[in-house]
DNA sequence: GGTCGATCTAGAACGTGTTCCTATTGTGGA
DNA sequence: TCCACAATAGGAACACGTTCTAGATCGACC
């Protein structure tokens, strides 16, 4: 397709690559896991993913899309843990999604530096990072409007207009509390209660 | 005080001092202006402001630092033309906040190269950059909770703790909002319209 | 006026993201 | 099997943020 995207695993023919690509994004994670940021060099995650510099720019064209695609597929992951896990418990909407948010931050915090990493990246990219960005955004509006209907006689029917705007307001408020968190501008508890309050004052059913 | 942070007008002992602080921020704005974040470059805002490097990196400890200085000064200059104005227009604190949000956001629309280096910058710091972006973030909450009461019976009390919890998560909303629109994953109009839906859920009086 | 420490200038040097080039390897079609 | 060609390896080269060094200049105090 595009030229400046990261190349996806539909985009790649032979196993070789896919292995390639699964390499490169493990060893991303890893490095991000253990020093952040600016741990995920690109001559090292080369290194570590055994592939040459120009080969990991050929799948990635940049270190931003290269964490965005790794926070991606984290997501990815973590939306298949939750579709397993059945009807989220919880009274109201509110609660509901703020036991998903809790539980998702939680994920993320018990691994500061990995989150430090992906929520850099994802802040500082720009348009070029745009499909990558979205797949994550769907991903998260996905997440909190199952979570408002889920075990509710609603639970099969489309989110309402209303619905998927105090979503994508959740995740504005999620992002910046995120944001302050992993640059040490907030503690983990103002986290959680900020996300509670904002929650709180959209879901008042 | 501390090594790590700018240099504040304050602490700056001679005028030749704070003319060289004005030349390096009159640069960076203009360079960013101009060219946006990658166009604000230490070398070119140093040769520019005709200071040496070191003397730039003595101002400022980084280009982030740099930037939010720049940005802090502007929400300055933003809030005394605010409080020049008056009563702000609207029957209802929903709109009130929303007509200056609006007005705020319009200008920094009207200067999309600088509004994307600032807002960038902004997003990119870390919590040695507590400092500024602290500034900032008081100065928004400021001119909302102003917003929600002005020409108010309440106008003069100080805000609730509800006021202060609004004030920031539109704060967090309109953040995001700019960042999509600043990195072309929104347009204009869908950014005001985001905020308008963010700020009429917060507050339905 | 003279001295001393702080500040400033000029520019070299270093690290890391990114680009580019050449040789080598893998692969699908004749 | 062999050939054309895309993908990869290996590594040099470049750009820009940042650091460092050596000397010039300024300003407070004797």
């Amino acid at each position: 397709m595009s030229t400046t995207n990261s190349l996806t695993v539909d985009e790649l023919g032979s196993a070789a690559q896919r292995d390639r690509r699964k390499r490169i994004l493990d060893a991303t994670y890893e490095l991000a896991s253990d020093g952040g940021f600016d741990a995920v060099q690109m001559r090292a995650v080369a290194d570590q993913a055994e592939v040459a510099l120009g080969t990991l720019y050929r799948y990635f064209p940049s270190k931003i899309h290269l964490l965005v695609s790794a926070l991606a597929r984290e997501f990815d992951r973590n939306e298949a843990m939750i579709k397993e896990m059945g009807p989220i418990p919880g009274e109201t909407a509110a609660e509901r999604v703020i036991y998903i948010m809790k539980r998702t931050t939680r994920g993320l915090q018990g691994d500061p530096k990995l989150t430090e990493a992906l929520t850099r990246a994802f802040m500082f990219a720009d348009s070029s990072v745009a499909a990558e960005i979205h797949t994550v955004g769907m991903s998260l509006t996905t997440m909190l409007t199952h979570a408002m209907h889920s075990g509710q006689p609603t639970e099969h029917t489309e989110p309402t207009a209303e619905d998927i705007a105090i979503a994508r307001v959740i995740g504005d408020v999620w992002l910046s509390a995120l944001m302050a968190w992993v640059t040490g501008r907030s503690t983990a508890a103002e986290t959680g209660a900020h996300l509670e309050t904002a929650v709180g004052l959209l879901l008042r059913d």
